[in-house]
DNA sequence: GCAATTGATGTAATAACATAACATATCCGT
DNA sequence: ACGGATATGTTATGTTATTACATCAATTGC
């Protein structure tokens, strides 16, 4: 899909989790744009519904967050799983994908003729500079 | 870890989740628990946090639910990794593990000097039954 | 036995995350 | 201009999870 021109509010949202340097939850995101005249939690979320739509915002779930998507130019995401390192010192994200697990999941989906819609995989832990 | 002996609040909980068909939310437990004396959410959270240690039962981050261990005998848990497929029309779980996808990811993350310590793997979809 | 510690429980209040419902406004094709 | 679709504003509410504090019960060390 290539994404539209995005409105006032979806901008506003990107931008906000583009220069940010981990993960935003809605609520904190909210905070930051109370001065561009954000009000409520739904202005936020109705963005990131579309940002998440758009593919070029990921939704982290186990740490109800949201994050820019760190390849936003690769066609990877049309054809493949997205995995996430998730750092639980710093708060930062590794983004990746690979073939291998893609496919071997998508093996094993299908030999128990499930259709699959959505997938998630996060991995919370330290990342190499603060596992110290 | 050898699982120790369950508390009262303990073995409800369990067992609601036991007889359940399908991932129950801590709120639906609480419900299901007010004949037995249960009146607060802490109850409910209290008594998953300790069977989420004992590893009999799993939380699924991406639907903020609760299940009981589907293999609750084996000791794939100890060593690797476990994966959910999610049916969102009838609820059920399929809970599975593949080496495969295990090694794969586990390299990738020394590859990158990251420190896992917690990692969930769920697919949304339909199963066979609903797929239709 | 008995204080001290530890783990479990009860209860109330609050925080954090997300959506429903309804009213306005803006954009766009005709 | 009109009508439909999309975006926005606002209030209220629903859902999920934790904090804080009191009480109770079992265990340990003396
Ligand atoms: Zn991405
Ligand atoms: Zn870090
Ligand atoms: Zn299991
Ligand atoms: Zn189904």
């Amino acid at each position: 899909m290539t994404t539209p021109m995005l409105t006032k509010n979806q901008s506003l949202v990107f931008d906000v989790l583009t220069k940010a340097e981990a993960p935003l939850s809605a609520y904190t995101i909210l905070d930051k744009l109370r001065d561009q005249g954000f009000r409520a939690p739904l202005q936020v979320y109705r963005a990131l519904d579309k940002l998440l739509e758009y593919g070029v915002v990921h939704r982290l779930e186990s740490i109800n967050s949201f994050v820019a998507c760190a390849h936003p130019n690769e066609d990877c995401h049309s054809h493949g799983l997205v995995a996430f390192a998730i750092c639980e010192s710093c708060g930062q994200v590794i983004e990746f994908h690979d073939h291998e697990v893609d496919h071997r999941l998508t093996d094993w989906l299908k030999s128990q003729k499930f259709k699959a819609e959505k997938s998630t995989i996060e991995i919370r832990g330290h990342c190499a500079n603060c596992a110290a």
